[in-house]
Formats: C-alpha cells, sequence, structure tokens
DNA sequence: TCGGATCGTCCATAATCTTGAACAAAGTGA
DNA sequence: TCACTTTGTTCAAGATTATGGACGATCCGA
C-alpha cells in the first residue's frame, strides 16, 4: 500500500475533485488518476463511483479515508519521532520572505514550527516584492517564500486568489457593484507596488477585467489597506485568506464573489537544495502539512475588528 | 514514507541481515539495500550502524521500527476493512499442494486465512510429490504451494532446511555425532521417497556430504519418521520448521547443528494470475503474511509429545 | 597467513512511474 | 441548442526505481 497512493487518495476524497487536489496541491492530474488506480487496483476494489464528472466515494473508499489518514497520521509520527530521537534538529533557520502577508501566515506558519520543534532558532527576513529571486544574493537564506501567479521555481504550498470586499456600512450608503464596470463609480482603496497602483484583475470563466478604480486613499501597505476598508472608505483588493477572520465577524462582506483574481502560488525554494538537512526537510514538512486541508492552527493571529468609534486604531492592530 | 521502504527496513532489521532478509523474502539485495538507503535519505537520519558486516540498529532506527511495524500493521487493517466491507471475498478456494507437511503449516496458514475471512470455502487437495508441476492439468485449482531447491516458478512465501534431531534418550545412550562420517555409526529413521530413501543432503559452508545411514525403520510419511525420533529410536533428518515445537519442549535436540541441508523455497503460483480476483489477492496476502517475521500464529496445531511409556501414541498425536 | 565464502554497496540496464499533452465526456451559460 | 470550459482518463516520452551482476570489504576455517 503506497503511501504517496494513499495521500493522493486523501486529497481527492476530501475536495471530492481530482482536478482540485491537483491543482491545490501542485500535482498533476494525470499523476493523481494513476495513483487512484493503481490504489483501486491493489485493492481490487472501487473506491470511487464515477457518477458523470462527480467522485463519489464508494463504501470501501469510505472505509479506506477512515484508515489512510491514520496512516498517513502514523507516518508523521514516526517522522517525528525519528526526528526527536535524533535530536538534531537544531540550529538558526534563516527564512526570506515578502512582507506583504507575512504575519498573516508566514509567522503562524513558523510558530506551528517552532512548537514542533523548539531547538530551532528562526530569522525571518521581509524583502519587498521583486527583490527576492536572484537566490544568489541570499546564499545566508535556507529558504525562500514568495507567491506569484504562473509557473515559478520552487514546490508550491498554497494558492491564493485576490477578491473584493467593503465593509456593510459601505454597502448600505453605495451599493453593491453588480459588474466590474460598476466600479468606476465605487471608491477604492488602493495599494501601491513600487512599479505603480496594483490593478484590480478580475476573472470570471473566460471572461477577464482590468480596473483601477478611482481612490483618494492609497497605501502601499495591505494591512492599512484592509483598516480603510473595515473603517468603511472604500472597496479593497485582497487575498480571500487575508480577510477570512474579518468576514467571518462580519466586518467586511465579499463583492463580486464570483470575480476573482487568477491564482497566485505560494511556493518555498531551498537557496541551497543539495544542503538538505534534517532541520530543512522538517521544515518542509512542517510547511507542507501547514497548508494541507482539515489542518487547524492555534495560536494567536491578527485581524482588524471595528468598535465604536473607527477611526481609533484598537490595540493589537497592525501598523 | 514509502511503505515498501518501511517493509523493507523491518525485514532487515529483524533478521539483523539485509542478505538474509532479501534471501527470506525473495528480494534481491540490491533492492533492499536501494531501499533502505531511501529511507534513511528520505528521513536524513542513519537507520542502522555499519560495523563490518554488522548492522546495528541505531536509535533512530529502533524507534522507526516500532514506528514502522504499527504503520504496516495499520496498512494490512486498512486492507482488511476494505475487503471486509466490499464484502466480496467469498466463494471457493481451491488449493493444491503436496502432502508432506500440509497440516503443519499448509493447514495452519489456511485456518489464519478463514478467520479472517469466513465467507471463503477452503478445497485443498494435497498430491504426491512431482505431480503437481503440469500446471495445465489442474485448471481447476487456483493456486499451487510447493517447495523445492532452486529457482522455480511461483512467488517464494518462505524457506527451510532440513537437519539432524533426536531424543535426548537416544544422545545419553549412543553419543553425539561429531560430524557427518559419525552418522554411519548410528541409527537413522529414513524417509521413503517414491524415488527411493531420502539421502541426508548436508552442507556446511563449501563442504557438502550426503549420507545414506543405516536405518531398520524406514517410513514414508514424515509425522512417523518424527514419532520414532521421539520415541528414541534414532536420528531423523527433518525440516527444522517441523520440529520447532518438539524442540522447545526438549523432545528433540538438534544433531550437528550447523550442518543443514541447502534451502528449500516455499513457493505459490496462481494457476491462473490473469484472473485475479478480491479473493486470490487477500489469499496471497494472508500467505505473505503468515510467512513473515513476527506473525504469531495461535490456534490448533499438531506436535508429538513423549509420556511416560513412548511406544503407546498419545491422544491427539497425527496417525 | 591465506583462500574461499558471504556480506553490503554500487553500476548499467530493464522495468515502472510521473508528467505534459491530447482526448472524450460532462456541465454551464448565452 | 451550441460553444466554450472543465472534468477525468489515456498515451507516449522522460525520469525514477528495481534488479542482476560486479566489486571491495569482512569473516571464518584450515
Amino acid at each position: 500500500m503506497n503511501t504517496d497512493a494513499l495521500a493522493s487518495f486523501v486529497k481527492i476524497a476530501e475536495l471530492r475533485s481530482l482536478s482540485a487536489a491537483g491543482k491545490l496541491y501542485g500535482l498533476p492530474k494525470s499523476t493523481l488518476s494513476l495513483r487512484l488506480k493503481q490504489l483501486e487496483t491493489d485493492l481490487n476494489v472501487p473506491l470511487f463511483e464515477r457518477s458523470g464528472r462527480n467522485l463519489l466515494l464508494t463504501e470501501a473508499g469510505q472505509t479506506l479515508l477512515k484508515h489512510a489518514r491514520q496512516i498517513l497520521q502514523s507516518c508523521d509520527a514516526a517522522r517525528a519521532a525519528v526526528s526527536e530521537v535524533s535530536e538534531d534538529v537544531a540550529g538558526t533557520l534563516r527564512i526570506g520572505a515578502t512582507g506583504e502577508f507575512g504575519t498573516a501566515f508566514y509567522a503562524q506558519m513558523l510558530i506551528a514550527f517552532r512548537r514542533l520543534y523548539p531547538n530551532v532558532e528562526i530569522e525571518l527576513t521581509f524583502f519587498s516584492p521583486n527583490v527576492l529571486y536572484a537566490a544568489e544574493s541570499f546564499d545566508t537564506l535556507d529558504a525562500v517564500i514568495s507567491w506569484d501567479e504562473g509557473d515559478g521555481e520552487g514546490e508550491t504550498l498554497s494558492t491564493a486568489t485576490f477578491a473584493l470586499f467593503a465593509s456593510s456600512s459601505y454597502v448600505e450608503r453605495f451599493g453593491q457593484p453588480q459588474r466590474p464596470a460598476d466600479l468606476a463609480d465605487h471608491q477604492g482603496i488602493v495599494y501601491r507596488t513600487p512599479a505603480g497602483l496594483q490593478h484590480w484583475r478580475l476573472q470570471k470563466g473566460a471572461a477577464q477585467e482590468s480596473v483601477l478604480p478611482r481612490s483618494s486613499l492609497i497605501a502601499n501597505d495591505y494591512w492599512t489597506v484592509k483598516y480603510f476598508a473595515v473603517a468603511g472608505e472604500g472597496i479593497a483588493y485582497l487575498p480571500r485568506f487575508f480577510t477570512a477572520i474579518e468576514c467571518e465577524r462580519g466586518h467586511l462582506v465579499p463583492l463580486l464573489d464570483d470575480w476573482a483574481s487568477a491564482e497566485r502560488r505560494v511556493s518555498i525554494r531551498l537557496t541551497r537544495p543539495h544542503a538538505a538537512s534534517r532541520k530543512m526537510n522538517a521544515f518542509m514538512d512542517v510547511c507542507r502539512r501547514y497548508f494541507s486541508p482539515g489542518f487547524v492552527f492555534q495560536g494567536p493571529r491578527y485581524y482588524v475588528e471595528t468598535i465604536f468609534d473607527p477611526t481609533q486604531p484598537t490595540e493589537g492592530t497592525r501598523t
């Protein structure tokens, strides 16, 4: 029983889609399809019922899913136990990352890692965008985390899309845009990159729009952009993961929800791949699991919350 | 974490030898060596300390061994659960085997299988030796289990060697032979094959001896041969697995223990390999596990036990 | 001390797996 | 109803793994 095949099976089963699993985990559909086939052949039982393009778990598939999770968990436990026993996951980990969302997930991820490996010191360096890719200039770094559209170097950890958000108070006052063209009548809070204002690139199916709304609020810090959006100052174009809590709490509502940017990959690459060590392998493992479905992070995290006087920043907000 | 690699690792660890594991499980040494290397690379920790030609488990290796056993057990449980849920392991299993040691392990193995898959009916047919190999004449059989020296068709389940045994009372009276030539002065209990008396082929390192001792007790039934040995009537040439219990209980003692026959393979082959079914796969799985290290069979089994009057057969002995 | 046997490791080749591309089928929106 | 998109599956080429054989090191017995 091939653990790669089991892992693939779990991913497919949880997303109910081979394509979605492939996309999320950066694996070719053909690889997943073949692994699934191998598993079904090995066990001599269909794990999914193919209904049109739907993949429905069979009873055997449901049974296997439970066992597979256990097995993969046992593998992780084995790996962690071996690592712990070898007592060699220590030293300093130097990570380079772009700064825009560092504390949104990089810091959480690193905390998750530190809880498992308390002996590793972490040195996190945030860079301005577009400064990371000359890998040679960072030979003091162990790994670089970045995100971008399309194919780039490194292993994909996750994907993210930008979408539009505003506070409910803004929506009450100015209404919901019905289509991207309506954004011209709205107030945007725009992020300024080193190369200029960030266009809101939206797509829906094959349709694509690129909007640069009028805006009297511009910032080169996403946290400030979000802050202004919660404050009711306009519409913001932000990654969905970045606004998850605010949306949960009702401080932001999504607009034109079926329009979104192209997917961006969050990727990680080792700057010295031949220098793989236990430390690096442990770190890579944690990175992968942090972004895997079912992973629940429990720890401190930032979000902006509106109180009675929204012009006053609350304690704990980012600056 | 590759389960094939884990399984290989467990086999190597339990035998403390890559070559022995390869021999016992019919895997090339290079395959085992490479899998071990891959596991060590994957975990980034040595699992064995190479000391001369000795493989000593490191602490990490010992930790992994415990986890690996669990993981492999979980895989088996998953497989069995899936199989049970699919409720498709049923029907009739027709097995052909040579009869010499049928109840020593074939029957036990089949009972072990039946406990897992009670809906499978078993039809066991014992044949005289040298009658099995025309596979075409047994198209009603699903599988054939046989054993022989050297390479033959089918998958190797185990290996066995013949060695010499006698009762302690015999040894007290007639002494221990020191070398094969001494057997000429001893009493043999000899097995008669259809082709004539079975010679005792012994080897130690490169040295080879073939002995046919004088004997006034000859039988074409190994059970009877063993019975006479326990009764103190002479020295018998028997497979080690066949005398394990008697040796445990002190009713037989091994003689010239470092001399033994060439290894014989216990092998199984499907007579209709393209007709693989869940039933056959389940059966093959159980066969493999039955012969794997660590497998503990708990159930009825025959052995000969001496009581106060050794000439009277006890209840439960084979006839 | 030496010769032979056995060990674990490595190499070149064969076998198997992974992947990008192509394909047929299904689903969706105009 | 039709065109387009997305799905899961399959194929052929490239990459990776498995294997038989070779090799050097170790072990053992004469």
